[in-house]
RNA sequence: GCCCCGGUGGUCUAGCGGUCUAUGAUCCCGGCCUGUCGAGCCGGGUGCUCGGGUUCGAAUCCCGACCGGGGCGCCA
């Protein structure tokens, strides 16, 4: 019985003299002549088939006429060779391409070219089959598995909200809008609301991993169109403290769980990405702004943070070996409504960013349950609390204290592994101009 | 949306008014080669984003469109 989905890694020069039946990519076919060696990658690596002229002229010249990238299966024996890398090759006795590949490619894969993002992003299945894409990917599937078990193990259930909505959540943020049977739906660009609801419900503890849209032209490194949020959001806080160690927790058991169980991707990545110390730095707004002005850039009180005093307070807190920090207290002007204010200082919030060397991880803060300040919030800000009935109601009925957290998985990766753009993190990024594919 | 830079064979590049029937690499095709692992050697192949304009002459200069890269704004 032959199994195509063996793997080469579980061949050995021990094996030697036994049939073998392996499947994989054509990456390369150096014909030598009298003599070709053909070079098969797997998911994980790649080994070698070895074709001989003397003895099966035929085999040797469907072997040379091989299209690289094509798929084949391998039949042969196991040939224990300490020229070759593993220690062995397969001595080819036959070959089955189960799928031609043609030529030429329009990406390079194992070529001693690269090409640029574009080119690559139009052709991302063959761009995936070099390993060092394919390792980000599992980097990212290492991070989402240790965020979700950290979470789980203090409670947390996981949930997931609609993506199709009746009406613009937050307000500000740009919303998609779609066909509904005749009405207007929207794509959420965040599960905000519907996770405080449930707050109310005894599902009191929640986190979500999930598609957010937003319809903001932007165009930079760190922006899409579709990202991956991770929300979390828990009732009975005490005050925002208590967010506050749950996410950063989780984030740094997140990075040991990559170093711990994704060593050979960083290695291929020459990525080397540091367990932060905890507590991680709390850094109220007040006193970012004075650090700011103390490296001669002008800010207003109360005003946001702009993208450069964001990398100037990154680099800062970096130089105190604080390459994670949470940004608390934002002025409650620039916060959306949701958030508490400070009772003693009404202006600021209890609000934060997790900024990551100089990027923004998350936003998150302790919200406000009381209906009528909430309403407050609402009207303060311009919006008609009428169109969040649905949400509202929620509160008027037994809302307890909580807080949370939004947080996107796509900046983080590319942050964890210090990747030029946030679209290498994300296998089919969308942005403004790339729908496809 | 604004600012800067750019679009040359399948891919990545050099060229930046005539010397370009366009450079190099990679790739593809053919040939040689029995131990390659960035295989090597020989021969061949494919290209100036599109539309206007300037000029005796445009890949090269100008304008526009489209597309791309980076920065800003906004945010995760």
């Amino acid at each position: 019985m032959v199994s195509l989905s063996r793997s080469f890694r579980d061949v050995g020069p021990s094996d030697h003299g036994k049939p073998a039946t392996l499947g994989g990519w054509v990456e390369d076919v150096r014909n030598l002549g009298g003599i070709a060696f053909l070079i098969i990658r797997q998911r994980d690596g790649t080994f070698q088939a070895t074709v001989k002229k003397k003895g099966n002229e035929p085999l040797f010249e469907a072997a040379a006429k091989l299209v690289r990238e094509s798929v084949v299966a391998v039949h042969g024996t196991v040939q224990p060779n300490a020229q070759v890398r593993n220690g062995w090759e397969l001595l080819a006795a036959s070959i089955a391409v189960l799928s031609a590949a043609d030529a030429p490619l329009p990406l390079p894969v194992a070529d001693k070219v690269g090409a640029e993002m574009d080119t690559r992003f139009d052709n991302r299945f063959l761009d995936l089959r070099k390993p060092e894409r394919r390792a980000i990917f599992r980097v990212r599937s290492v991070v989402l598995a240790a965020l979700r078990e950290r979470l789980a193990s203090q409670g947390f259930l996981e949930v997931h909200t609609p993506k199709l909505a009746g009406a613009g959540a937050e307000g500000g943020a740009t919303l998609f809008e779609t066909a509904y049977f005749g009405r207007k739906a929207y794509l959420s660009q965040s599960p905000q609301l519907y996770k405080q609801i449930l707050m109310s419900t005894g599902l009191d503890r929640v986190m979500e991993f999930a598609p957010a849209f937003r319809a903001e032209p932007s165009d930079t490194v760190r922006h899409v169109t579709e990202f991956t949020s991770f929300d979390g959001e828990m009732a009975w806080i005490e005050s925002q403290e208590d967010v506050f160690r749950v996410l950063e927790d989780a984030v740094a058991h997140a990075i040991e769980r990559v170093r711990s169980e994704a060593k050979p991707e960083l290695e291929i990545l020459h990525a080397d990405p540091a367990v932060p110390q905890l507590p991680l730095r709390r850094l109220p707004y007040d006193e970012a702004l004075e650090i700011l002005r103390n490296r001669g850039k002008h800010v207003r009180d109360r005003d946001d943070i702009d993208t450069e005093g964001e990398k100037v307070l990154g680099a800062a807190m970096g130089q105190e070996g604080h390459a994670l920090y949470f940004l608390t207290e934002y002025p409650a002007a620039i916060k959306p409504f949701y958030i508490m204010a400070k009772p003693d200082d009404p202006e600021a919030s209890f609000s934060f960013d997790l900024e990551y060397k100089g990027d923004e991880m998350a936003s998150g803060g302790q919200r406000e349950h009381r209906y009528d300040v909430l309403v407050a919030n609402l009207k303060a800000k311009g919006i008609d609390p009428a169109g969040f009935e649905f949400y509202l109601k929620a509160f008027r009925y037994g809302m307890p204290p909580h807080g949370g957290w939004g947080f996107g998985i796509d900046r983080f990766v590319q942050k964890l592994l210090d990747l030029p753009n946030v679209r290498e993190a994300i296998l089919f990024p969308r942005d403004r101009t790339r729908l496809v594919p």
